[in-house]
Formats: C-alpha cells, structure tokens, sequence
DNA sequence: CCTGTTTATGCATGTTTTTGCCGATTTTAC
DNA sequence: GTAAAATCGGCAAAAACATGCATAAACAGG
C-alpha cells in the first residue's frame, strides 16, 4: 500500500466515521501504529484533519444538531416522520418541505441509503451533512425566516425544471373539502409547485391540524397521496379524507 | 473515545440543556466521574463553560452582551472576524463564502445593523435567523459537503446577476506571486466569479495560510483589497503582498 | 548496472498523557 | 450540625507519544 493511498483512506474513514483511532487505523491498515501516528500528524500539519491524542477529529466545523433539541419535545413528529420513511425508496429524488417533521425525517434516513434529497430549507441541508450517501441539492432565494427556508422565483423557477418521487411535507392545516392551506403567501406558491412536481405528496400532520383552514390554499385533498397523522385522529374527518383518495396511515 | 470528542459531546449537552451535572455526564459518556471533573475544568480554564459545583453552566448566563456567546474555539479566527466587521457599512450588500471565519463574521454582525447577506452555505444563512435587520439571500445548487456549501451553476449564474459591496472569504491558500487558491475545484470556480463581482475582496487568513499554494487558482493578488490576518504573519510575505496593492490589517 | 541518496517503515527507548482509584477536604442540603 | 455529595491532590497503570536508529525499498545519476 502506497502512503499517499493510505493518508486517503484515512481521510475517508475520518470522513465516514466523524473520527478515527491511531489503534484502530494500524490494524485496519495492516502497518504499525508509528506509522499511522506519522501519517496523521502529517495530515495534521496539511489541515486535512484535527490531531489528537489517540486519533484524529475532521477539520470541518461541527454542523450545529438544529433537530436535536426538538427531539424530546416532540415524540409524536418523531413517529409520523418514521412512519414516512416507509414511502422512501434508495435511489429515489425526494423533495423536503421546511418544518419540525422534515428536520425530524431528514435526520430518520438511514446513513447508508443513497438518495437526492431536495430542500429549501438550509437546516435541512445542515442535518444530512453526515449522510455520506445522500446528495442534497439546495433550493437558493430569499431566505424567509418565519417558514427557514427559501423563497421567491429563483426557487420555483428551479423547482418546475425538476421531477420528484416523493414531496414530503408537514401540514399547517388540512381540510377534507377546502384542502391543504399554508399560512404564508410566499410559501405557499411554492408548495403549490412542489405538489405538482411530485409524482406523489406525503403529509405529515397532527391531529390538531386537521379541519383546519389556513391563509392560503396549496391544493385540494386529490392532490394528496397520503396523509401520515396520530391514531387518534377525528375518525369522521379521516374517513372525509379517505372518499377523496387520500391513503390515511394513522401511527 | 477520544478526550476531545467527549470535551465536544460536553459542550453540545450544555448547549442544549443549559447546564449539565458531573454525575449525569459520567454515565452518558461512560467514564469516571473525575475524568468528567477534569474535562469540566479544562473546559472552564479556556471559557468554554462556566464551571460551578457539581457541573457546569453556559457562558453566557451572566453576560449581558449577546456577542460574547458564541463559542470561541478559534479566538484568531474570531479576532479577524471582528477586525472584518470594521469594512462592513450598514445597508450594503455583502457575500460571504463558507468557512469557520465567514461564521464568525456572520455571527458578529451586529444585531440592529440593516443589511443584505447573500451567501451559498445554509450554515451562515441559519445562524442569521435572529439577526432581525439582515436580509439572506441564499445561493442554491448542489451542496458540496466538504465545504459546506452549495456550488455548481445554478449559483455562480445567480452571482453573475448581483453586484456586492463587499466579497468576505476566508484563506485557503495566499500566495504573493501565485494569488489566491482554493482546495477544491468547485470552490474556486465560485469563488472566482464572486471576486468578480464584489467590488472590494476582503480575505481573512492565519499565518499558517500565507505562502501557500493549493490546488486551484482563484485570483491573482492585485484583484484582492484587503488581508485581514495575524499579528505574527511572516514581514516577508506580507511587504511581498503589499506591494502588490493589497491592504494588510494585523490583527 | 552500480552506487550514493532519499524515503518509508518498524522497533526499542524513554517520556507524556490520560484515566481511575483512594483518602482527605470542602461544599451543599436538610 | 450532620450526612451526603462533590471536589481536590496524589498516585499508579495503561495507553499514546516522540525520538533515534536500523533496515529495506525506491530513486537519481552516472
């Protein structure tokens, strides 16, 4: 094995793993542990990598957990965005809409499962920085703070040149006869896109957000594909949403 | 685990809980109480934390003055990153690349200061939330994760659109003779096009980045205005750097 | 092809760092 | 005031480290 090959191996378990043992690295390697400990002092020195006793750290900042202070606040987000991984397939193109319960299904996606995710949501894009796997493509605009995410026609217009398995999204309000509503003008044209872009749209919502009827309409139910809500939905409503063709997953 | 990766799970406990117990983190991170002892008061010494008994507090909670919070893990690279804030005038237009120093900038912009950030990493775009009077504009495309940001030309042609005040960038590489380089290939071409349109480049780069030479060409030394860098830069180098019209602030 | 040089590697040496434990002391809570 | 918890200081074992040295391979240049 040639060092500079090794030095790259390295760097991609460092990579891979988010740090690496001096120990560890000579046995997987097959040299002695001098030479790793040589070999990453080097890498060090190079700024390829963090140098610490008894291994190495990555150089690259670490990405702040946005979603894990959410994560003992909302055990129920926490479930409808597992359940949701379901009606993810690898190599699938998935669009994610900002909110909570898609932070909380970006960070559900198995580390190993190769996947274009799209987003305009900057948090979204942060969370999957450690899925090697996933290529996350980033819808660019005026980032409008209320929703965290990107706005504008810069994101639509790029949004309309693609095509999307899945468009995954939470729910502001849902209505069996007026729809899927959005409380800000600005998001919700560009939901509205997503929703026609997308082979199929998945909702994720609570409880407290069926019935009801927010600022301004997204699309109306049959537009829908699937709705992923809590067992104790409002039966009548569930079953309204049921006759206009939306699949209700109740978790 | 590694003593640095634990000091760093520490941190990030605190910062999400608010305050930790010695005890509590023995258990979690599965080491002895004195090693947690010991880790708290290393931590202390280098005002990570505020260490009180029977664990520790944020830093921040008797200081009144918000931009003392962050946390400084590079003090340089937060001293340039105040030194920059000086070439900042309100309501301009500035873009910011990616990079640690870039996130301290955008971290230190005063909080009633107006004005318009355009930046390609979500990570600067995401700690500006609070920042009521910055308007982000963020520069979508492909998210290229080992730089933290996106590239590719959906953002280069909407850089090819604005004008900017001011570029702020970090150094990769600073060279008196072969200019500003960077790393990786997809990096320096957007960063090319946004030395291009600033109308004034600011870069913020360590001794350890003068002199070097990476892998790809940015700029040459007379497109750049101003070097923001340390107090022990080599005099060399840096008269080098200014006869060729290139500001040098040490900081 | 031969020879001197550089480079990469492993080993042995002694040193430093990290860590857990123990007993003594301080702080906290009641 | 007392008991429990937390802390401090020192100590020792284990791990990680730096250093010098020897060997072997790769290289350069006649």
């Amino acid at each position: 094995m040639l060092l500079a090959e090794r030095q790259s191996l390295i760097l991609k378990e460092l990579n891979h793993k988010g740090r690496v043992y001096a120990a560890d690295l000579a046995q997987q390697l097959g040299v002695s542990e001098d030479t790793v400990r040589r070999d990453l002092n080097q890498l060090g020195e190079r700024q390829m990598l963090r140098r610490v006793h008894g291994g190495a750290l990555p150089m690259q900042l670490d990405v702040p957990d946005y979603a894990d202070r959410l994560e003992v606040k909302h055990p129920a987000k926490q479930k409808r965005a597992n359940a949701a991984l379901a009606f993810i397939q690898p190599r699938q193109t998935i669009l994610l809409n900002s909110g909570e319960t898609c932070l909380y299904l970006a960070k559900a996606i198995p580390r190993d499962m190769p996947l274009t995710v799209v987003s305009a949501c900057p948090l979204i894009a942060c969370e999957l920085v450690h899925h090697e796997k996933v290529e996350v493509i980033l819808l660019g605009g005026t980032f409008f703070k209320p929703a965290l995410r990107c706005v504008g026609t810069a994101a639509t217009n790029t949004l309309r040149k693609m095509r999307f398995d899945s468009y995954f999204t939470g729910a502001c309000a849902l209505h069996p006869e007026r729809g899927f509503s959005a409380k800000y003008l600005e998001e919700a044209e560009i939901m509205r896109v997503s929703v026609e872009q997308a082979d199929q749209t998945i909702v994720m919502g609570g409880v407290d957000r069926l019935g009801l009827i927010s600022n301004h309409q997204v699309a109306n139910v049959r537009e829908l594909d699937v709705l992923i809500t809590d067992q104790d939905a409002d039966a009548a409503i569930v079953q309204a949403l049921q006759e206009r063709n939306l699949q209700v997953v109740q978790v």
